[in-house]
RNA sequence: GGUCGUUUAGCGCAGCUGGUAGCGCAUCCGCUUGACGUGCGGGAGGUCACAGGUUCAAGUCCUGUAACGACCACCA
């Protein structure tokens, strides 16, 4: 590659290039190799329906800079992508797509939809993984899988199987969620609770004795048709008389019991409920309890059914109008109250959920859960940060039976087949030819399985489960799973319980959990409110590594962040800022050819960089193993930036100037410290940092193998790192009264400087003629200089004779005013050493400080005295 | 109703195992310093939500309060 660097960083002329090269060497796929540590993510996987969100850009910026950082370290890396067939969506969205063609699903059949749903799969389902390419993911290709791929669907046949036969999975008659619109079943974790403004309506059931009436209310009079009963609580003193009475059902005029049921609450309302068991999950518990026949009122969409002609082929909500209606000219209305209440509707397209009484399969879940809480309780899979354990246990531990079935097309077919002369119902991973027991024809259940139902397994199933691959052996269990945590209970649950179950141990060791990105007012972003940012733009207006990096800075465990454009540009200049530091290096080292060691001769300034990078290099990795991200890269920010772009390079320019040996030196220490930024950098910024990695002096094809920089005790200088840190504190104090006075660098003046430290200071004259603008130095124990302005800083006092430019009011203001707020300093020091108590228990170390504080002030306030003094 | 989180400079956020508060953006002053104006140097700006407590010492630990937010929950 060239050694000539454009003056501004174009990420456009290096990513795709970059990530090509990357695909071409086979640096993502990984290698089975006995013997070696492993390291494993399995991604969350997409589902084909999608499209790149900033969800997904966080999270996978997130996974790929611990697997870079791996893969960095020497581990066989394993990150294994995939895509979610993602049931429910996707099913409706080929729905949708029919519908513009003015076909249903019915009019083609199973057959031919599968094909459509195949067809779309293939045109569609690969968009989110070129994205994720985009966005530098390095994941091994070679091995991405399909929710609905052969393996998976040989694994979850496995799983449903093995549950039947264990008998922690059956079919049943139970009251589960119904989405009307999607026209399926749904879980208990699939609701979400919208809190919406209602009514209630208060309505009088009449004895049929004729002996008055009961009061109830409720928020649903349509379900009224339902009724098979009027419940009041046992103990409840005012229907004690009541109870095991007939009431007459209003409008329908069914002759129901009035029953006792705990579930009651006396307090609340008249004490009285109306049970309509085939509509609402408590009401059918009281059902069960009471007997209570239980009577459908609804079509699979919400429609009355044809045994209320009144009402017949109403929707719910015209329907609950009519009955409204209806009840008041009977008189049963008694009034209408506002009321706010929660409604259940479906996650996917938050319709009002219709609890209904039907057929379906579950998941024992109470047997499961009890490893998998144990699992996390051990701390064989640890949460960070771990107060989503908290979350994790109350949910595994009020757990209820899991529904299974969808009655959907899309996705795994239940292996459960159905006799149509016995009944028998027969489980099993291939189809029967006949019924095992009487030799009859046999129907497989037409319903599939929950998405969530594989990828439950994919941890273990992408890695060829049940199969014993040489892939599972090595790789699993995996390491970390990085993900939200709005998706613990979805996902991250399911597939501990069923890792435990199947495999016998948990499926990774860490689940790294994030927040949600928010848009730069904290808002969620939301396809309704359209506000949100579409990764890919980012990255075509400042790049991926800049989207990756304000991604992960600032980005706590845990916590939501806010992202915003102002932010991507601020990493963009970071990128830029890197791009020129490289920049400059290339081009002093010219032609020539740079040994890649450090030199046997350091000077103060090399020992004083050499020794922060290394303590560098230990913090970034220790925050990488605590999963602070966040940290990590502020400090690979302030490390850079600070340290050595703004002080490092412009001390070694003094050497690069003078030429020579010592010029060399230089350059060996830049390319020396600048390949170990870049490599620390890699994880987060992949692709400029091999761009220039690339046009550096290197070894190896790639930074992305490279060897992660580790701590080096030879290059720990506490020394010259004090040393340096005085010479710096000089410059500061310098730069800031020549600011404060306004003087222009350009105008020069000679500085002198008296000090006990006349060694270090010693060294320091071409550091303050280059970064203090001085035009002249001079090192002493004391001067004794007339007409100048003087610092004072906790090691040296500072002269600089400026003759006219010099105000002595003001001078001696000045000082005055630093005398005093040193005064204050001190007195704040001994005030603590005075503290008998702080002396006594405080550690010594930190009182020592505090007494080499107090005698740095009582120094310095002698020095700002004697100042003012000769000011006169 | 329960659980959890947040509350630190104008805005957005860091502050790990307690030792006289930091970063980015914005703002103000100065700078054609041959890597970078997507830059350089410098400045201003905070009683760390509130009230108690533990401690020699608390933004940092404990208790409570308030505001905001999230999740969970069968009050019809």
């Amino acid at each position: 590659m060239a050694k000539e660097l454009a003056k501004q960083y174009d990420p456009k002329n290096v990513e795709d290039r970059i990530y090509d090269f990357w695909l071409n060497g086979k640096y993502f796929h990984a290698k089975v190799e006995e013997g070696k540590p492993t390291y494993t993510i399995v991604i969350p996987p997409p589902n084909i329906t999608g499209q790149l969100h900033m969800g997904h850009a966080l999270d996978n910026t997130l996974q790929d800079i611990l697997i870079r950082w791996r893969r960095m370290q020497g581990y066989d890396t394993l990150w294994l992508p995939g895509t979610d067939h993602a049931s429910i969506a996707t099913e409706a969205k080929i729905v949708e797509a029919m519908k513009a063609e003015g076909i249903t699903k019915d009019d083609i059949g199973r057959e031919a939809f599968l094909e459509r749903a195949w067809k779309w799969k293939e045109q569609y389902g690969g968009r989110i993984i070129q994205q994720l390419k985009k966005m530098g993911s390095s994941c091994d290709w070679d091995r991405e899988r399909f929710t609905l791929d052969e393996g998976c669907n040989k694994a979850v046949l496995e799983v449903f199987c093995r549950l039947y036969e264990k008998g922690l999975i059956y079919r049943g008659e139970r009251i589960i969620n119904w989405c009307p619109k999607c026209l399926t079943s749904i879980s208990d974790a699939e609701v979400e609770y919208e809190d919406q403004a209602g009514h209630f309506w208060h309505l009088r059931y009449p004895f049929k004795d004729g002996s008055g009436y009961l009061e109830l209310a409720t928020t649903r009079p349509e379900t009224l048709l339902g009724d098979t009963a009027v419940a009041v609580n046992p103990e409840d003193e005012r229907y004690k008389d009541v109870i095991g009475k007939t009431v007459i059902l209003p409008i329908v005029h069914r002759e129901i019991p009035v029953v006792a049921d705990d579930y009651v609450e006396m307090d609340f309302g008249t004490g009285v409920v109306k049970i309509t068991p085939a509509h609402d999950p408590n009401d059918f518990e009281v059902g069960l309890r009471h007997n209570l026949p239980v009577i459908n009122v609804m079509t699979d969409d919400a429609k009355i059914t044809g045994d209320y002609p009144a009402y017949a082929g109403m929707d719910r909500y015209e329907a609950r109008k009519a009955i409204v209606r209806d009840l008041e000219a009977e008189g049963a209305l008694v009034r209408i109250e506002d009321y706010s209440h929660n409604v259940g509707t479906c996650y996917r397209c938050h319709t009002t959920v219709e609890p209904r009484v039907s057929k379906q399969w579950f998941v024992k879940m109470e047997p499961l859960a009890k490893p998998a809480i144990e699992c996390v309780k051990s701390g064989k899979t640890k949460f960070v940060p771990e107060r989503f354990e908290k979350t994790y246990f109350h949910w595994m531990e009020n757990i209820k039976d899991w529904c299974i079935s969808r009655q959907l097309w899309w996705g795994h077919r239940i292996p459960a087949y159905y006799c149509e002369d016995c009944g028998e119902v027969t489980v099993a991973k291939t189809a029967p030819s006949c019924c095992p027991k009487c030799g009859g024809k046999v129907e497989q259940d037409p319903d599939t399985l929950d998405t969530w139902f594989s990828s439950a397994l994919w941890p273990f199933s992408t890695l060829g489960w049940p199969d014993e691959t040489p892939e599972l052996k090595h790789y699993f269990p995996t390491n970390t799973l990085v993900t939200g945590y709005d998706i613990i209970f979805f996902w991250v649950a399911r597939m501990i319980f069923s890792s435990c179950e199947q495999m016998g141990r948990e499926p990774f060791g860490t689940v790294f959990i994030h927040g949600i990105v928010r848009d730069a007012l904290g808002r969620k972003m939301s396809k309704s409110l359209g506000n949100g940012i579409d990764p890919l733009e980012i990255i075509d207006k400042y790049g991926a590594d800049a989207l990756r990096f304000t991604l992960a800075t600032g980005n706590s465990p845990g916590n939501d962040m806010r992202f915003s454009d102002e932010k991507v540009g601020a990493s963009r200049n970071f990128a830029n800022k890197l791009w020129n530091a490289s920049r400059f290096i290339l081009m002093n080292i010219g032609d020539d050819e740079i040994e890649q060691t450090l030199p046997s001769e350091l000077a103060l300034e090399d020992k004083w960089v050499l020794s922060l990078y290394n303590d560098l290099v230990k913090e970034v990795t220790d925050n990488l193993e605590k999963f602070e991200l966040g940290i990590a890269v502020q400090k690979l920010y302030d490390f850079i930036w600070d340290i050595f772009c703004d002080w490092y390079i412009e001390l070694a320019k003094i050497r690069l100037q003078a030429g020579g040996e010592e010029a060399d030196n230089a350059k060996r220490v830049l390319v020396y410290v600048m390949t170990g930024i870049l490599k620390l950098l890699h994880p987060f910024m992949p692709f400029i940092t091999e761009e220039i990695w690339q046009t550096l002096p290197h070894e190896g094809e790639s930074i992305m193998i490279s060897a992660w920089p580790v701590y080096d005790s030879a290059l720990s200088f506490p020394k010259e790192e004090t040393e340096m840190e005085r010479i710096m504190t000089a410059i500061r104090a310098i730069r800031n009264r020549r600011a404060e006075m306004n003087v222009a660098p350009s105008k020069k003046a000679k500085v002198y400087i008296a000090t006990a430290y006349t060694d270090t200071f010693g060294k320091a004259g071409i550091f303050m003629q280059r970064l203090a603008s001085a035009s002249g130095f001079e090192v002493g124990e004391s001067f004794d200089i007339e007409g100048s302005v003087s610092i004072v800083t906790a090691d040296a006092k500072i002269y600089i004779p400026m003759g006219d430019l010099v105000d002595f009011e003001a001078e001696k203001a000045r000082l005055s005013k630093e005398l005093e707020a040193v005064k204050k300093d001190l007195e704040f020091v001994n005030n603590k050493l005075s503290n008998e108590n702080f002396v006594a228990k405080a550690p010594e170390a930190v009182v020592n400080a505090q007494r080499e504080a107090a005698a740095k002030y009582a120094e310095k306030i002698a020095l700002l005295e004697d100042s003012i003094a000769k000011l006169g």
